[in-house]
DNA sequence: TTGAAAGCGGTACCAA
DNA sequence: TTGGTACCGCTTTCAA
């Protein structure tokens, strides 16, 4: 395995010189860095990276904590993180952090980030925020750090975040019913008690509703979480009731999608007998038999946006907290239809 | 930033005395053992991966190549793997590679793997192997290669392969629908052109339609690629015929969508009208609206497999080249039922 | 424009 | 059971 010293002698150069032209330093004359950089070449030369972090004590390496991977909202964030990382030259290193004890599994990928040393850690929909003795450790050893759709409901401030626009996309996605001519509209909403997102987009949904006065639609509320299964349960009441909303908001595709389910099996028409919203357009609503009318949410954007705020941070000696906000869009597809 | 060294001073100990202790040597003193450990953490220290990893020239880290982290079947394989390997200490740096240019795709990020020095590589379903350049320098550098679901015509009979059972899959999908008595079946191919799998479902259909000898039922083909745009086009021919089939076997869960899709449109009840059997379980086939008959690939699991093969060549001195296929399982749902 | 020496933070080897 | 020394592969002074 070659290395950076066997090409120095085979070139009968010193390695700093060598290294330098690799790296296309003015300070070595152009012919000898080109010899170079053809000799290292034709070696088959790949530079360590291991032994040059350790030197300039830069990775060049992230981590990614995300609560799964498997799920294409966070999936295409993660997506869009990595594809600037590598456009950029870095690497990713993930760390899955399953909700249901995020606390401990958060700790034990920090740990092993730490120990790779990486430059900075990209957060993606977390709950609680770092612990005061990870936030210790990564501060001392100036590790950047960015929050994407931090979903707790105390938010750090004091750091960068990137979010989408969960109020206007609600807000849109309700008005886009009322306007539809709906006066009864049921609304699912996410777990609110836990979740900053699910109540950016309650409150969305409530704004759109308030917004048009006395002449606004009745509502009927029911309660889950962001996922198909509990969805199935909210739907069951919402349409089980004896007069049952002809137009519904969900919190989410999956909601949205237990809906259709429901809708499905009590031998309801969509949109024929009832309008349905989703919010994420992943990539299911978009494959449904019906497909839906959703809120476009510009995920793999804001992956990428995260990163280069990592890389601005990693240039600037005292970064600012900040907060960006990204906007949505609403999909009308074929799921909502005019009231009868 | 404590180091190792300032560890050693502290206690007044040597360094190798230090890092035997804190990795558990019986060659230190049980009781420096711990004393030097409750050190370490009152001091915060974190070892330096990099720093050792250049000693040691392992890295614990590896590479997966993967067309997207963003369909939940390919997804899926690399949180099987990123959970593996976090379980046993190693990180995964990912590399995606699209389909459009695979094999410039694969050499960029395989080049930035080698320079982070990753111990070995695990790529899922790629069309070509490696290049005979990639090759040499990987094999030069003792970096221990696996592939799952490896899809190309030529797969590579000199390493290890992990792989789902497609033949069997298709097969038992194919005969549900005979056994629900249907006399006329719609066969939806994948890329058999270029891919292994679609090969391979493809002839476990025909197996199984063979298998039934003259009493077989009459298939009519088409054929799409794995995603759900082709398969709309797909759906259309199939069932814009003048005398359709009353049941489908899709090569995947997308093109099932989009049988479904179709179905709608043309007002066809599924399973009323038609049967449809996808493969894959993916996420969507669960949550239509009537869910899905399919096929589960124990995907997760063949990616804890990948990674524990990886592990294994690590150890053995000169790895055998082997295969291994993993069983599949039909899963009836909604969207199949008796013939009429 | 080039080179010598030192060191990044650990670990392996050998000696004590 | 512990320590001294060298070295992993590269980069950064500083001097020539």
């Amino acid at each position: 395995m070659v290395t950076l010293k066997d090409l120095a002698k085979a070139l009968n150069l010193s390695p700093p010189t060598v290294s330098r032209a690799l790296r296309d330093s003015p300070r070595v004359n152009i012919r000898t860095r080109e010899r170079v950089k053809r000799r290292a070449r034709e070696a088959g030369y790949v530079p360590n990276h291991v032994a040059s972090g350790l030197k300039t004590s830069q990775s060049r390496t992230i981590g990614v904590l995300t609560p799964s991977i498997n799920m294409s909202y966070w999936a295409t964030i993660l997506e869009g993180i990595e594809e600037e990382a590598n456009r950029q030259g870095y690497s990713a290193i993930i760390g899955i952090t399953v909700n249901a004890e995020e606390e401990r599994a958060v700790s034990a990928n920090v740990t092993s980030m730490l120990q790779k040393r990486v430059d900075g850690i990209i957060r993606i929909s977390h709950f609680t925020d770092y612990s005061e003795e990870l936030m210790t450790q990564m501060r001392g050893r100036g590790i950047a750090l960015v929050d994407v759709e931090f979903d707790g409901l105390r938010p750090p401030t004091d750091r960068v975040r990137v979010e989408c626009d969960n109020h206007a996309g609600a807000y849109e996605a309700t008005r886009h019913l009322i306007d539809l001519g709906y006066r009864r509209i049921g609304r699912i909403d996410g777990p609110v008690e836990i979740s900053m997102i699910a109540r950016q987009r309650r409150t969305g949904f409530l704004d759109a509703i308030g917004d048009y006065g006395p002449s606004a639609p009745e509502v009927a509320f029911v309660q889950c979480g962001f996922d198909f299964d509990t969805g199935l349960e909210a739907a069951e009441q919402l349409l089980g009731q004896l007069e049952p909303p002809l137009a519904i908001v969900a919190c989410s595709d999956e909601v949205a999608c237990a809906v259709f389910r429901v809708a499905h099996l009590k031998g309801l028409h969509v949109p024929g007998d009832l309008s349905i919203v989703g919010f994420g357009n992943r990539e299911i609503s978009r494959v449904l038999p019906a497909p839906l009318t959703t809120v476009e949410v510009p995920a793999m954007e804001s992956g990428r946006l995260a990163f280069r705020q990592f890389l601005e941070q990693m240039d600037e000696t005292d970064t600012l907290p900040r907060r960006i906000t990204l906007s949505t869009r609403l999909l009308v597809r074929e799921s909502t239809g005019p009231a009868r």
